[in-house]
RNA sequence: GGAGAGAUUCCCGAGCGGUCAAAGGGGACAGACUGUAAAUCUGUUGGCUGAUGUCUUCGAAGGUUCAAAUCCUUCUCUCUCCA
C-alpha cells in the first residue's frame, strides 16, 4: 500500500503526531530498507484489567502490527516499583516478583486479544533498568532540567497547590524515557497524558545517540462518570475481558454527550456509521438506542455478535421489564431453620455488614420473589427457588 | 540548620474540653421519576444490637481531666518561608 494512504490510516484518530512529517520519513525509510519499525507502548505493571481506554493505543498498536511493523510493548515493572505518580497520598505497594509475573501472564493473555502475538515483542523494563549503576543513573538525570520537569502540568499544579511532590516522581518520566533508548523505539504511541514523556524520549534518545522516535498521542476516553478519564484507580472503566453482561450494562450508564465519541474511540464502526448515528440523534431518536448500538458494537469486538444480541435481551429484562436477570448466583441454604434476613444478607455477601442490610431494607431497596421486605427484623424461612434482591443489580436465588 | 503552618471518618473540609460517630460539600448506595442514564427530589453513608444501648474511630505513642478530635509531652509525616 502506497505510503501517503499508510498515513492516512494510521494517523487516524489521533491528536498529535510528532514531529509532522516524522512519521512519512520513518514508513519511507522502514520501506526501503524493508525493516519493519519498532513501535513501542508502556503498560503500567500494577492493575490486572486491561480498559477501553488503553484499548485505544492498543488497537493503533495492531493497525501498526497489519503494516507489517513491530509492536514493542514495555511491561513496567521497575517504572511500577518507582511509585505513584498520580500523586495519591498512598504510596503504590512495592510490587513481588510473583505478583509482576502473575500480572505479566494475566496482561499477555488480554493483549493478545487485540495484537498479534508474533509480531509481538514483549520487554520487562527492569531488564535494563535494574542493571543502571548510581553513576548511569546520575548521567541520565543531567541530560533533563528541574524547571523542565516543573513545566509539566502535572506536575506545575502539585507544586503551586502544595501537594508533595517526591524526587522520585521525576525519575519516571526519565526511566520511561530511557526504555525508549534501550528498545531502540521509532515510534511511541500513548494517551494525550502522556505528550511530556513521550517527547521526553525523544531529547533522551538523541542525547544517548539513538534517532529519536515519532510520538502520536490518542484521545483519552472518558470513563463511565463521564468527566474523569477511564481509570482503574477511578473504578470507571470497561476492561475488554468483562462479560457481554457487563459490558452492556456499563455502556448503557454513559452520558448520552459520550456516545459518539465512544463510537469513534472504542469501536470499528466507520466514520460513516458514526455520523450517521449523529444525524439519528440530531432528528430526534432516542439517544437510549444509540446506546444499545454502541454497546453491541463494542461486545462484538471482543466477544462476538450473538453474545451482544443476548446481551442486549438480558439487560432489556432486567431494567426495561424490571424482571430478573437470566442467570443468577444460586447458594444453597438449610431449609429446615429461620434465618435473620440481615445477618444472611451479609453472610450472602450482599451487604458489607448488617447494619447496612438494616438500612437498606428501611429504604425498600431489599426483595424477596420481587416483593420489598419493609421489617428489618425479618426473619426469613428460605425456600427453594427464592431470589434475593439487593438494589438492582444484586441477586441471589436459594436453592 | 532556622522560623512558621498543618495531619479529622471513602475524598475535600468544619470542629478547638462536655450538647461529637463528629457540620458542609463531593463520591457512593437506596427510593421516586425516566429512555438505562444524566438532571431533579427524598433518604442513607463506623461496627454490633429487636430497640433504648454499647464498643471502636479524628497521624502515632504516652499524659492531664469526672470528661479529650479538642489541653500537654514526645515521635512520624507534609507544606510554606529563610539559608
Amino acid at each position: 500500500m502506497d505510503i501517503q494512504k499508510q498515513i492516512e490510516i494510521l494517523s487516524k484518530g489521533t491528536v498529535d503526531v510528532l514531529p509532522e512529517n516524522g512519521l512519512k520519513e520513518k514508513l519511507e525509510k522502514s520501506q526501503k530498507e524493508n525493516k519493519p519499525l519498532r513501535v513501542k507502548l508502556g503498560i503500567d505493571a500494577s492493575g490486572p484489567d486491561i480498559h477501553l481506554g488503553f484499548a485505544i493505543p492498543l488497537r493503533k498498536l495492531r493497525a501498526f502490527q497489519d503494516f507489517g511493523h513491530k509492536a514493542v510493548l514495555i511491561f513496567g515493572d521497575f517504572t511500577g516499583k518507582i511509585g505513584d505518580p498520580t500523586g495519591k497520598n498512598k504510596t503504590r505497594p512495592q510490587l513481588t516478583d510473583d505478583e509482576v509475573k502473575k500480572n505479566l501472564e494475566n496482561y499477555k493473555d488480554q493483549v493478545f486479544r487485540i495484537l498479534k502475538e508474533n509480531m509481538t515483542e514483549i520487554r520487562l523494563n527492569g531488564e535494563w533498568s535494574d542493571a543502571l549503576k548510581p553513576t548511569d543513573i546520575v548521567n541520565l538525570t543531567s541530560k533533563f532540567t528541574v524547571a523542565r520537569m516543573l513545566e509539566r502540568d502535572y506536575f506545575f499544579e502539585r507544586y503551586k497547590s502544595g501537594v508533595p511532590i517526591s524526587i522520585h516522581e521525576f525519575l519516571y518520566p526519565l526511566f520511561q524515557a530511557y526504555d525508549s533508548v534501550a528498545v531502540k523505539a521509532d515510534i511511541e504511541l500513548g494517551g494525550t497524558d502522556q505528550k511530556f514523556n513521550l517527547l521526553l524520549g525523544r531529547e533522551i534518545q538523541e542525547a544517548y545517540g539513538v534517532e529519536p522516535q515519532i510520538i502520536m498521542t490518542m484521545p483519552l476516553l472518558e470513563g463511565l462518570d463521564g468527566t474523569r478519564k477511564m481509570s482503574k484507580s477511578y473504578g470507571n472503566y470497561i476492561a475488554i475481558t468483562e462479560s457481554p453482561k457487563e459490558m452492556f450494562g456499563k455502556t448503557m450508564s454513559i452520558p448520552d454527550g459520550l456516545i459518539l465519541k465512544y463510537m469513534t474511540l472504542a469501536t470499528n464502526m466507520s466514520a460513516e456509521e458514526v455520523k450517521r448515528a449523529e444525524e439519528s440523534l440530531k432528528a430526534g431518536d432516542n439517544p437510549r438506542n444509540m446506546k444499545v448500538l454502541l454497546a453491541k458494537k463494542i461486545i462484538s469486538l471482543y466477544h462476538s455478535d450473538i453474545l451482544a444480541e443476548e446481551a442486549e435481551a438480558e439487560f432489556n429484562r432486567i431494567f426495561k421489564e424490571k424482571g430478573l436477570p437470566d442467570e443468577i448466583e444460586e447458594k444453597s441454604l438449610d431449609k429446615s431453620r429461620e434465618y435473620k434476613l440481615t445477618a444472611l444478607l451479609k453472610e450472602l455477601n450482599l451487604v458489607e455488614s448488617s447494619s447496612e442490610a438494616s438500612r437498606l431494607i428501611k429504604q425498600g431497596g431489599v426483595k424477596i420473589n420481587q416483593k420489598a421486605v419493609t421489617d428489618f427484623n425479618f426473619s426469613y424461612k428460605p425456600e427453594s427457588g427464592d431470589i434475593l434482591q439487593v438494589g438492582k443489580k444484586k441477586f441471589v436465588k436459594i436453592i
